[in-house]
DNA sequence: CACTGATACTTGACTACTCAAATAGTAGTG
DNA sequence: CACTACTATTTGAGTAGTCAAGTATCAGTG
């Protein structure tokens, strides 16, 4: 029976944290009406410059296949949280675009996951908070 | 337009590094036949006393619902990975039990994960590794 | 400027879950 | 010892994603 390695322990942890956080922050989300997928696309939206981006570059920044972008934004352009943009100079592209009403449900999911994200930062300090987040950054 | 706390890049930049790094691992699995959640399920069992659990504390170990455990388990039984069992004295719960060539399967398996496991972890020095697994299992 | 090969995207078919309801069994209480 | 309430599991129906194949467009080359 093979004993596990401290590398072992973190991808085993990091899954079971994972786990834990992500049905923490869903059932937040779940009183504005998203998933967390979709605050991630809008997070992204919202950060890119005049809030468009090709459906290709969310994907990677999302972690999703190209397909997978283009199932969650159907319908979020149904309900006009995002729209579709052409762009003039590559006709294969399909831009997306962090709509007016996007942003206003963006920003109040935003707080919600604000909420939540402190509650479960709150075990650590702010000093072993950005160590954290450092570690992580080099792991990437 | 809101701008992120570090407890906000904590929750994002997990969920990215999960989908990294989930991503290396079952590429590494797909060799042996089997996801990264078959994996857990034989690692959860493994560690158990007489490499028995009840299905629902094996849910709750690998962070799936009842029901999931259900689905995973099915297919597993069917190539004799894990075996059922009956409990004598509560007719309700079904046991699961690692086989033998289940414990072959997952020792090699292992591995396998253990090689991704630490060219990931190689970013880190010993010390980081360690602190990074204290300061993530004060955030469970 | 026609060809070749790469890129952006969508669709079909499948897998891996979830939740809610159904089933079966257990355990405590009057 | 019948009733009530809880626990363990499975199943049906639906959601969220994947990969592979198909379509459209672009960009470089002889």
């Amino acid at each position: 029976m093979p004993k596990p390695t401290d590398s072992m322990k973190l991808v085993i942890e990091l899954s079971a944290l994972h786990s834990s956080v992500l049905k923490r922050i869903e059932s937040q989300l779940s009183i504005h009406g998203i998933s967390f997928t979709e605050f991630l696309v809008m997070h992204r939206l919202s950060a890119a410059p005049s809030k468009t981006l090709r459906r290709i570059d969310l994907a990677e920044s999302v972690g999703l296949s190209a397909s997978g972008v283009t199932r969650v934004l159907k319908p979020m352009e149904k309900i006009h949280l995002v729209e579709k943009e052409s762009n003039p100079r590559d006709a294969r592209v399909s831009l997306v675009k962090l709509s007016r009403p996007g942003e206003v449900v963006y920003q109040d999911a935003f707080t919600s996951v604000e909420q939540s994200a402190e509650s479960l930062a709150k075990a650590l300090t702010k000093k072993q908070l950005s160590s954290v987040l450092e570690l992580m950054a080099a792991l990437k």
